[in-house]
DNA sequence: GTCTATAAGATGATAGAC
DNA sequence: GTCTATCATCTTATAGAC
């Protein structure tokens, strides 16, 4: 493979973030699995501190991205759900990965501002995008609800993120889909 | 206060585990808070995985003993429903505290084997709870949902679990009672 | 029950050779 | 870019005096 070390760390940082938390992480971890030494790390990412933050910019990029993406595809509104709940469903039925967004909501407190901001944003980022298809949907009738687009915004991301969270405490994953189609049912599906 | 210790310790653990994580507190912040030196716990706690077992075995047999007060009252499942969200709500608008239970989810994988355990019956316990108490709810007329009571209740754990959550990434906390009546209007509120 | 003292290991980080 | 070597600090935990 002719993936760069920088982005290689930024791979396995990413992974074990998402399987253990940013406090339960170290730069010995990184370098066992990468191979090379832990002072190599400081080379391409000064700081711990740099590494998450550089960890929570590509994934909002990465969001950013997929959202624009959706948004270029000539597709109903319920496909457009189904790919923005695509990835929550994924994790949610993984058992041992977090959402990168969630797990640094969780730990917020303990981390670098730097990474606390680019979470923020990450969360403000999503909840627009929802809000407007939400919004979207509804004034051209495929979408039934009732309270304010952006409400149903949190409430729909209030439940994917808990989806994830609780999956980690259930021994099976047979509960995952009928939430998500009690999502949709909200929306009038 | 005629608190003992082993109670003061474990009351600030827990609060520091709701802060920061399991991972990102030590018996040290422990110490410094309640004014004894480090190794005193090691006498009221041989280890921290003792004290986090602890501590996940008290908000247990709290959060069992809230449900069966709940039970034992003479109110409205209205009222039931109300009390059972009321601590959700509390974390929710604290902005910088988890729930024990979803605190000790998100870090499942890299916490002793005894707190994985407690956290899954803590699960277990609640969705149990809210599932019976939804379905006596729709038994007797006052609740109008069409789908399966166990498979709603996982709805609603999982958008309050996702409150708590999101609550870190927003700046305002008035997102948080539209969301909650957004649940009970899934009710037939 | 709490103290002092100490251990053994991990952590993020730096200096300087190659 | 990666290495060896080292650092200061923090971590959980133990031994033994009071």
């Amino acid at each position: 493979m002719g993936t760069d070390t920088r982005t290689q760390i930024l791979d396995i940082a990413e992974r074990l973030l998402q399987q253990r938390g940013y406090n339960a992480f170290s730069y010995q971890d990184i370098a066992d699995e990468l191979g090379i030494r832990k002072a190599s790390l400081h080379y391409h990412f000064a700081t711990k501190a740099a590494l998450g933050a550089a960890i929570a910019v590509r994934h909002g990029a990465r969001v950013g991205a997929a959202l624009q993406h959706i948004d270029g595809l000539d597709i109903s509104i319920w496909q457009r759900l189904d790919l923005f709940f695509e990835p929550f469903l994924m994790l949610a039925k993984s058992c041992n990965l977090m959402c990168v967004g969630g797990v640094l909501a969780a730990e917020s407190s303990t981390l670098p501002v730097s990474m606390q901001t680019h979470m923020g944003a990450f969360f403000t980022r999503i909840h627009a995008w929802l809000t407007q298809t939400l919004e979207a949907g509804r004034a051209d009738g495929h979408l039934t609800f009732d309270v304010d687009p952006a409400v149903k915004a949190n409430t729909i991301i209030a439940t994917l993120e808990g989806l994830i969270l609780i999956s980690k405490a259930h021994s099976s994953t047979d509960f995952i889909d009928p939430v998500i189609a009690d999502i949709k049912a909200s929306l009038g599906a």
